[in-house]
DNA sequence: CTGTTAGCGCTTTCAT
DNA sequence: ATGAAAGCGCTAACAG
């Protein structure tokens, strides 16, 4: 059905090793050769089999991203940076969607000893230490987004300063009651997701240098969802004495402490600040004070990172890239 | 380096081809070679090209989906319903990411003569005939989502029902004076969208039906993004004769609107009915009323038509899923 | 049941 | 500069 190579080389007369070196722009080929190729290529509408192409090759020209993908509009803008970098230089994006634990230990798994991406790239989930030498052993070039391993080059942020950095501002506003709502603690064991519980150590080391109290139920844990975070809200909020200011460790979180201020008719900012984590698409439109980092930057960066691997170069060190404190109209100061 | 068939096979003393029926559950092995031979490979690590098995195989396994991807909330949450779909049947899902018109059509070209993916999910754009027939004759499935095109199956919603439904809320409402926010008009000819003209059309005809006027002062288009449609509602709410209700064309431009009116101070839904479309995520939030249609439904739906085709089937006829209206807080009867 | 053989379509030596 | 030939690692058809 479709013409291969072999027909090529066929009509047009020349040995196929020809034909091979015309589509991928060999010098070693006469000017009068090329063109009679290329003009036998177009008579049958050859293209080349990128399957053969790859397999020949030992190379897909495809990279896997591992994300808790769709569920975090974070994420979202961290991948498009990724395919953007991605498709720039001709390379496909596979995504793998994880929603489950189960599903992020087989993704792993699988990305491992699959030879169908050239690179893998994980967003938010930090692998272990077993999976880590997994990847090694496979000869598969790995970099993590927003997280950390032993070993694996990767971009993210400094979460505890992030942390630190919204908590400080709020204890500048004058806050004392300063509570903080973020994933749960024992989520590492399972997801294993660390920016949150870094972002939480960020808060702590700031009230702490600032002699501020930290009462325990001042922090509250749920899972990372704009209705959990209602809910851990408004316990917060009932409290004999409620805090003053929330910060929530992402935007969507955020989102959820809005929005049970809004049930119990509290006012925002006069009498709650709210300060969110990532500056997502939705934050500027809420008006929500917050915690800038570089979300499409960091997937494109990573990819960057991966292709220099690819290229042979050994493992780079793993990168910072900065935050950035954005007040809005969720924070002002202590009525 | 790594083990391949032909070292299992030799190692454990058989054909290769014994080794690959192993691998392939072929049910014509004897218990005690398919021990041996599973002993041996578990002994060599051995892990089988998934390369040179789908170049033998002539197919990929995977599926391409493009899409105006992550600049939509709602394109996500389909695409959302493709990877889980695909990744039950052990697809994998490769993006592209169209957000310009030359990109648009660079991707089309490719995908039609590109052999690296058994099928192609098209979200939100529609192709042109010629490109219809490049598939046909690439012999290349593809599965619309959120379009149509000539002659290729797909699964989308009635737009100009919907858009009627969506006018005809606000008209029950007691509404007389209803604007419509939407996508730019000439885009067909570009990206190729057609949900938001066709809910123009569903809001036309809804209009007429009722004898309502329908000035095209009160027809407004802009690119599809909340900033556009703050604009242009900013216009419409400071005409001589503002509307009382608008209809947006995506519950992205909705908010839009929201912002307008909350840059004019003007009370929602008191003085001012918002109808969105869709139903993403943040809708509920918002509290925003807006025609609700199965998102990641469409997505997952997409993919077993696809499948179809897969398995031979000839192609499926287009499929229409239903739509629904959410009554929230930003419609109210008139005041 | 199982071993052997012939490709899949392309890239890459290796001669010429 | 170019043709011929040797794989890449696997599946599937064919003999036994």
């Amino acid at each position: 059905m479709a013409a291969t190579i072999r027909d090529v080389a066929k009509v047009a007369g020349v040995g196929l090793g020809t034909v091979s070196r015309v589509l991928n722009q060999s010098p070693l080929v006469s000017a009068a050769t090329r063109q009679r190729v290329l003009s036998v290529i177009a008579e049958l509408r050859y293209n080349p089999s990128q399957l053969a192409r790859t397999f020949a090759l030992g190379k897909t020209l495809t990279v896997a991203a591992l994300a808790p993908f769709f569920t975090r509009p974070s994420v979202v803008e961290r991948l498009r940076g990724v395919e953007a970098t991605l498709a720039a230089a001709g390379y496909h994006l596979v995504v793998f969607n994880v929603e489950a634990v189960a599903r992020r230990d087989e993704c792993l798994r699988d990305a491992a000893r699959s030879d169908r991406a050239d690179g893998l790239l994980i967003i938010s989930l930090a692998p272990r230490p077993a999976e880590v030498n997994a990847f090694r052993e496979a000869g598969l070039p790995v970099v993590l987004i927003d997280t950390f391993a032993e070993g694996l080059p990767g971009v993210s942020i400094d979460d505890v300063a992030g942390g630190a950095l919204a908590t400080n501002h709020l204890i500048a506003l004058g806050h004392t009651r300063i509570a903080f709502i973020g994933d749960p603690q024992e989520d590492p064991l399972t997801f294993n997701f660390t920016s949150s519980h870094d972002r939480l150590l960020g808060y702590q080391q700031a009230l702490a240098a600032a002699n501020l109290p930290l009462p325990s139920a001042y922090q509250r844990h749920g899972l990372h969802g704009r209705y959990e975070a209602r809910v851990l809200a408004r316990e917060l909020l009932q409290l004999p004495e409620p805090p003053s200011a929330i910060f929530a460790a992402s935007d969507t979180q955020a989102m959820g402490v809005l929005e049970a201020a809004r049930d119990l008719d509290i006012p925002v900012p006069q009498a709650l600040a709210v300060v969110g984590f990532d500056d997502i698409d939705i934050a500027e439109y809420l008006g929500l004070t917050t915690v800038r980092q570089p979300l499409f930057e960091s997937g494109a960066r990573a990819v960057e990172l991966l292709f220099l691997m690819l290229s042979g170069a050994s493992a780079p060190p793993a990168e910072q890239v900065p935050v950035e404190l954005v007040v809005r109209r969720t924070s002002a100061p202590l009525g």
